[in-house]
RNA sequence: CGGGGCGUAGCGCAGUCUGGUAGCGCACUUGACUGGGGGUCAAGUGGUCGCAGGUUCAAAUCCUGCCGUCCCGACCA
């Protein structure tokens, strides 16, 4: 392909608008434009990376024997209403009416259409298991669209739906997807790693997250240092803690004017945060509900979200709510005598002779115990503190570690929350309906976009890896418009390098050669060719890799050896 | 949705405080020179100053409202 007449139009600066690394050379090397917040539309260049992401995909999902459709974007609100979704979603569910003024949403996703596939064409357990997929536009009116493609309103995803008898069979499709996943990243070269995840408001254990390594992640994952543990910090959990030591002090009370967090109450008594328990009042089910935790810990919403009797998602109490509830301002509270239940995490269960709040203003408690000063049934004991950078990983493995991470893939269970209400059922052997257990499995197609050039770029642009780089060659012609010798020798290089298969950008612009290097770095495909009047001479043309930093002289009629060897 | 920015030529910005001819760099067009890491000179093209209303002899500039967009906190591929 001719450089002069596909359009790539870089930029010399960065545009303002763009902060992540990613957004900015996606940007600058012409591989997007916005249309509007969290909308994007594909130049010629991305969109090549789009289709070579998707090959991939394609190839290892069919290894998998998921097979694939298309659905449509608009949905009918009548599917939505099925599975009670269309009142439960909020804004992010992009509605609109057709000149019937029927209902339509914009898919978000597409558990539903596909559950009302599958309960219309397949009725027998003899189908089973079965698994399709789709790489398709969802949309999704995101609260904050931001670092361009990463997170946009409008992106591709590849989403995958399995339909099973049995508990079993969805488990074995459950690995074949984790490995399939694997083995797509590892194809394009990523650097991930797949963490244990929230499964959000699905349930079930089984939910994976990929994540690329990146510091501009918006994910934290934690992994454990001695082994295999690897969770999202929004799961993660630490080891227990070790077993409560004896009570050595009196309960006390103590006049706190003025003490109203933990950092005062440090301050104020001189006992260490771990041991100053702090109680945090949310709003339940029926009435607040108190959580108890070490005043060094923070706590996780999500885990106390899924608390019985707790809101999810998990609010904290108003002030007044607190008074009314404890009678007492927030920042005095405590468990010695609270007439709320309680959830205690399980690292606070584990202190002896604590501080902690009086329920009266400006009264804290010294030397506080559970049992003897205050009931700690186990059924109360539970883990809704974040995991902290060092805790003890779970089963032994060591300490915790964070790193940052874009999640571009997530699998997991969806049990029968789709197909039970949609009757998605089949025919056993014995002839008995039998509700299917699905399975759900998303990829973030153009998100890996952006998260592939995270972890590829360097000062000059974008290091595509070979696989999924828009172009394999660049033959960067130096003066070719004017020079006979080398406008011969690179349109020969180009037709041999694409007769053994290699596809290629020829920069046949009019540009100087300043120009010409600095886009072919910021483009970034991984091999470059120079052909110039001066290496000409002696029969050579110049071969780079992106990421190698000198030229090699490669004899005219050699590039294609060069290139394989 | 709460907090904070920003909206002036395709891109990056100055001008706004203190109202008075709309500017700079890059890009783009033409010509000349140049020709291996974003070159030089010359001449050009391109702007309802986000929108609407108001104040004023006069508004990019002051006032009001609205819109767009980005960043920081609750959702998700």
């Amino acid at each position: 392909m001719r450089q002069s007449q596909l359009l790539i139009p870089t930029l010399k600066e960065n545009p303002a608008d763009a902060e992540v690394i990613s957004h900015r050379l996606m940007l600058r090397s012409g591989l997007i434009r916005q249309l509007a917040s969290g909308l994007y539309t594909w130049l010629p260049m991305g969109l090549k990376v789009i289709r070579r992401i998707e090959t991939i995909v394609r190839e290892e999902l069919e290894r998998s024997g998921v097979q694939e459709v298309l659905m449509p974007v608009v949905q009918p609100a009548e599917l939505w209403e099925e599975t009670g979704r269309w009142a439960k979603m909020g804004p992010e569910l992009c509605r609109l009416k057709d000149r019937h003024d029927r209902d339509f949403c914009l898919g978000p996703t597409h558990e539903e259409v596909i559950t009302d596939l599958f309960r219309r064409e397949v009725q027998s357990y003899r189908s089973l298991p079965v698994n399709f997929f789709q790489i398709q536009t969802k949309f999704r009116d995101e609260v904050r669209p931001r670092f361009g493609v990463m997170r946009a309103r409008e992106f591709t995803m590849k989403d995958a739906y399995s339909f099973h008898l049995d508990q079993a069979c969805f488990d074995a499709t459950y690995k074949e997807m984790y490995d399939c996943y694997s083995r797509i990243l590892t194809r394009m070269g990523l650097d991930f790693r797949a963490v244990q995840a929230d499964s959000g408001n699905i349930g079930g254990d089984n939910s994976h997250e990929f994540h690329v390594l990146a510091q501009s992640g918006e994910d934290t994952i934690v992994f454990a240092s001695d082994g295999d543990y690897a969770a999202n910090l929004e799961k993660a959990t630490a080891a227990p803690p070790p077993a409560r030591s004896e009570s050595t002090e009196a309960l006390q009370r103590l006049a706190t004017p003025g003490v109203r967090t933990i950092e005062q109450l440090v301050e104020f008594t001189g006992v260490e945060a771990h041991r100053c328990l702090k109680t945090l009042i949310v709003a339940g089910d029926n009435g607040p509900v108190a959580l108890v935790l070490r005043g060094n810990d923070t706590l996780n919403d999500i885990k106390a979200g899924k608390l019985e009797g707790v809101a999810s998602p998990l609010r904290m109490a108003t002030d007044a709510e607190v008074r009314s509830a404890v009678g007492c301002a927030p920042g005095s509270i405590g468990p010695v005598g609270l007439k709320l239940p309680t959830y205690v995490d399980h690292y606070a269960a584990s202190v002896a002779d604590f501080v902690c709040g009086a329920n009266e203003n400006d009264v804290h408690l010294t030397g506080a115990n559970w049992q003897r000063d205050v009931p700690l049934p186990d059924a109360s004991i539970v883990d809704i503190r974040t995991a902290q950078e060092g805790d003890p990983a779970p089963h032994g493995q060591g300490t915790l570690r964070f790193l940052r991470g874009i999640e571009v893939g997530h699998i997991f269970q969806l049990d029968r929350v789709y197909s039970a209400p949609m009757n998605a059922a089949v025919l056993d052997p014995d002839g008995n309906s039998i509700v299917t257990i699905m399975g759900c499995y998303g990829m973030g197609i153009t998100r890996l976009v952006a998260a592939i050039i995270e972890q590829n770029h360097d000062d000059n642009g974008i290091c595509w890896p070979e696989p999924l780089s828009p172009y394999d060659v660049h033959v960067v012609a130096l003066n070719y418009e004017r020079s006979e010798s080398v406008q011969k020798a690179a349109n020969d290089i180009e037709a041999h390098l694409t007769a053994a298969g290699y596809s290629v950008l020829l920069d046949d612009r009019g540009e100087r050669p300043g120009v010409k290097f600095a886009d072919a770095d910021l483009i970034g495909l991984p091999h470059r060719i120079t052909v110039g009047e001066r290496g000409l001479k002696e029969g050579t043309v110049e071969y780079r890799k992106r990421t190698d930093s000198d030229n090699r002289n490669v004899p005219v009629n050699g590039v294609v050896e060069c290139l394989r060897g």
